[in-house]
DNA sequence: AATCCTTTCGCGCAAGGC
DNA sequence: GCCTTGCGCGAAAGGATT
């Protein structure tokens, strides 16, 4: 259909006509006469519609004044001076220092606060009439803050010159001072120089100038404090999701491990993966490898299980407190007070390269042959009636709670390498980094 | 499984062993005894390292001085008063209107500002030793923030009193308001209700509270330029996607549209809907309905097919340039310099309900048993040989470049009505509003 | 280091607004 | 009355000059 003839038309619209709501219609699509650029000129339809329904532009618009008229009064009406106002609002402003005796209008109320602190007379409490009052509001700090920020948006490179400022602004310099103290405070500004402070902006408007993470010490502890309360709000989720999945009574035939599964952990190839199921509250110690190459468990509510995994031979490597198997593992058992004490001591070839597993879940397992590692534990061989070649490995139990977790990673793994399976990363939490 | 035994271990612990990291352990999963609370208090694991590689708690921790040495002078030293003092950092700081006459230490500099205009005698410059003298930093308005920032992060809820705020902080209330003034014309702050303010973070951090967007001038404009330009690429790489598929020859075949899938446009539904096919210079005009019921449609570049779909009659309802059909479809072809200028005129019964439409794509209409609506246009014969019972309804050129994109919407419907195809929802835009 | 000038800004009075 | 806050004095801090 490559140009079958002039007469092709190039495009579709679809013009929806609803009652009397002519104005209302649709262009499903519209394009070009393509790659063969024949047309020089863009081409385009234009829909010309009545005034009335002019489509609202989709533009940016800033709700405030936008920069040229930064002296109306956004949120309160004008001020009724000496009656000739529009009466809303509040009413006239008084004492103003610069209204001494003289009422040129719009006369510099302040340059930079030098020489300026003559007159001070008597306040003439009522200045005639033109001279435009400004209410108490009109020149509050708050107000004058948002000014500022104007301007200071003005600039491209967020740099603004201070006297400048109260120039424009029209206030003494002694009040942006007020300003740029508590932004620097808050350390959405920097002083750059004498005279010049730059716009540093919150951590995700970056943009003009030196975009160093905003570190103020408040708003630090203040985001902190924001994102562990998401955290622990994800932790929740995600506790409550195991736990509805472990409960789940139709789950229970997929709640376990299968050797295979935990072979198939890439950050554990070529590594000795050893399983340890023990009760919860069974201390795992692990002294300065540099002394000894041992590992201290030791629970006082219930045996523990030592599982070797090594890599190559998939059958029966598994051992246990009770039948020691490998040569370079060493279990014994010690009987402390109203506790049990195993200590193990392992050997192995290293490998450091740690990838973000695809840790299979343990549904997943069901699709695999797997070529099981048989727990020789004799409290687990209840679990061992499985369908077909699948063995677990161990089973799990339903609840898990927060607080039940306990991490050991790798220095260049973060906690979220534990959480791979429940695909964290469609959670809002990282999307917010854009 | 439910407690079969208690020999049943409640843990597996994965310890991972590469060479002689020993330290370097994983605890795959590990969970309590579940829902039959058992065990009342908390049971976990403990992971005991050697200090040299404790894990990093993932705790909050305060930079700064947290509360209670509120005092501390982070950035510089403290001052030499009267020569005892350590010597770096500034000066001595003299003038200090509480210390007058009486050196009492620590005393209450003031509390809500009320009745201690007292004393001011003259300013004794050199108070004898104790007195902790301040430098001019120490009661900045800048530190000042920061620990006002501090306090305010304590609140859980983000909610402060400044009569507590003051008091803690050991200031005026007079200077809090500087810096809530300041804070709130930045809209990090709001003022809740007397004597109570209330944090709102920067957009993202939103949470506890009515979250209102950060408004801030300033900001608003760094924030929707931002936007602008994410837009921008979003535009761009829809774009791309629609040029993309459009010249994926693999898809041509499926590039038209057909009369099932137009009316299966859920908006369209009980609306008299009509199809444009024209040349993309074409000028669409729509007159105030109130005037007239009239389109007119004007090309210069080649003819105008125009096809009129209604709801019930799946055939032969098309209509043309040069066969109009229907009675109240007037449909005139005018000579004009250049150009032909055709115009009509529809009448029908309205419905304003406006739903996401799921327009369905033209892929989808392969799989329809479409009733299709003959073009009658002898232009289109062409096109009209295809498979089975799918008679297009029109066929698609390839590219679809941004600037051909016009658009016409209900009052209700915003641009992503137009990309519901294209699932904008899975776009990282919206996921910033979390 | 003494002097002077400029910039920064603590401070609290008193007006404004309930 | 109380809370809020504009306002500007005057001192401190930071150069510049000699």
């Amino acid at each position: 259909m490559r140009k079958g003839g002039s007469s092709f038309p190039d495009k579709v619209i679809l013009s929806r006509v609803g009652g009397s709501s002519l104005d209302k219609n649709i262009v499903l699509t519209s394009f070009p006469d393509r790659l063969a650029a024949n047309y020089s000129s863009a081409n385009y339809i234009q829909i010309i519609t009545p005034p009335s329904c002019a489509t609202q532009p989709s533009n940016v618009c800033v709700p405030d004044s936008s920069a040229g008229c930064l002296y109306t009064t956004p949120l309160q009406g004008s001020t009724n001076g000496t009656g000739q106002r529009p009466a809303l609002g509040r009413p006239p402003a008084k004492r103003r220092l610069e209204l001494d005796i003289t009422d040129h209008q719009y006369s510099e109320p302040a340059k930079t606060g030098r020489g300026q602190k003559a007159a001070l007379s008597l306040k003439s409490p009522k200045a005639p009439k033109t001279p435009p009052e400004k209410t108490r509001y009109d020149t509050s700090l708050g107000l004058l803050t948002k000014k500022f920020c104007q301007l200071l948006a003005q600039s491209s490179d967020g740099v603004l010159d201070l006297n400048q400022a109260a120039d424009i602004l029209k206030v003494q310099k002694r009040r942006l001072y007020d300003i740029t103290n508590v932004l620097e405070g808050v350390h959405l500004i920097k002083k750059k120089s004498k005279n010049n402070i730059q716009w540093m902006g919150c951590s995700l408007t970056s943009e003009g100038g030196p975009l160093h993470p905003d570190q103020s010490l408040g708003r630090e502890v203040l985001e902190l404090t924001q994102e562990e309360r998401r955290l622990d709000e994800l932790i929740k989720t995600c506790s409550h999701s195991v736990q509805q999945m472990t409960e789940e009574l139709h789950n229970q035939k997929y709640a376990y491990v299968t050797y295979q599964d935990i072979r198939r952990i890439k950050s554990l190839k070529d590594q000795t993966v050893i399983a340890v199921k023990a009760p919860s509250e069974t201390k795992l110690e692990v002294p300065d490898p540099k002394e000894s190459l041992q590992v201290h468990l030791s629970s006082s509510q219930g045996p523990i299980d030592v599982f070797l995994c090594t890599d190559d031979s998939p059958f029966h490597n598994g051992l246990d407190v009770n039948g020691n198997h490998a040569a370079f593992l060493k279990v014994s058992q010690e009987n402390g007070a109203g506790g049990t004490m195993d200590s193990l001591t392992v050997n192995g070839s290293s490998n450091g390269s740690v990838n973000r597993n695809d840790c299979a879940s343990p549904t997943d397992a069901s699709h695999s042959s797997a070529t099981p590692m048989s727990p020789l534990t004799s409290s687990l061989s209840s679990i061992l009636q499985q369908p077909e070649d699948q063995i677990p490995f161990v089973s799990l139990s339903p609840a898990l709670l927060s607080d039940d977790y306990m991490l050991g990673l790798d220095d260049e793994q973060g906690i979220s390498d534990l959480f791979d399976s429940y695909d964290l990363d469609t959670l809002p939490l990282d999307d917010l980094l854009v």
